[in-house]
DNA sequence: TAAAGTCAACGAATATTTTCGTAATGAATA
DNA sequence: TATTCATTACGAAAATATTCGTTGACTTTA
């Protein structure tokens, strides 16, 4: 089984660049984070690169320009910064954390939706 | 309106013990959190200190041992740490992270109730 | 008053995260 | 082959977070 370390800052924003891309180069997933933070080439190769020796991506040593992807499953990564964020801020308690969740986002009517169809799905596997 | 800045985790362990004890003592925190990590002394003070610059606990100086207080209410922090998890990994879908909290965590009956109040509450108020 | 104890202040040391300058490598091309 | 271009490698610098040793102030008590 695997650890997951929680990512940094920067390497969650690199991880949801390939997550959505999939296999990327560094100057592609750059490219994207250019446009929010304005990360230089060099940072984002160097991240890229310690995300490597993390175990967080692997590396396809191309010909050329090398190709990165992502190693930990993003709903892998999402538990563990959940699970995190509710041991570190709620005392665990999962309905807390809902509560805030939606005091600080109006959630869309489709939204709301979902919740309660994942509520319920929830309760049938607990039957 | 007062900015809410994230505190760090040793920051928000030392808020939790504010928040659960009210008004304490550097020592009355240090014994707290020495049973979970193993925090020092002037550890501890040292990061009350710096959390009274940041403005995120206020301190009575009183005669002998000065008292600390947590200036930042806790849900309004609990709020600013899930819209900055809600950003960073989940793309803002509220229903993203319920499902992923609900998968590292089974919620008893109990939790789940609380849950579907809270959202009948939500709910009512949107209307 | 002296000694011992308690606590705060200060600053240094360490660790971690983030950023980027510069050099090296290898391919394409003039 | 020499030059240029795109990319990676290396390592240092800067920023931030964490830890703690030491000093000094004040209180109590012997």
């Amino acid at each position: 089984m695997e650890k997951s370390p929680k990512p940094t800052d920067a390497e969650l924003a690199i991880l949801r660049v390939l997550w959505q891309r999939g296999p990327s180069t560094v100057k592609q997933v750059q490219q994207v984070l250019e446009a929010t933070k304005k990360a230089g080439y060099t940072t984002v190769l160097k991240f890229m690169q310690i995300m490597v020796e993390k175990g967080l991506v692997t590396r396809d040593e191309s010909p050329f320009a090398h190709v990165y992807q992502a190693r930990v499953p993003r709903e892998q990564t999402q538990r563990t910064l959940v699970a995190d964020l509710l041991e570190r801020a709620f005392e665990g308690s999962t309905s807390r954390l809902l509560l805030q969740a939606l005091a600080t986002k109006k959630a869309t009517p489709e939204e709301l939706a979902e919740i309660r169809k994942i509520l319920k799905n929830h309760e049938r596997g607990i039957q």
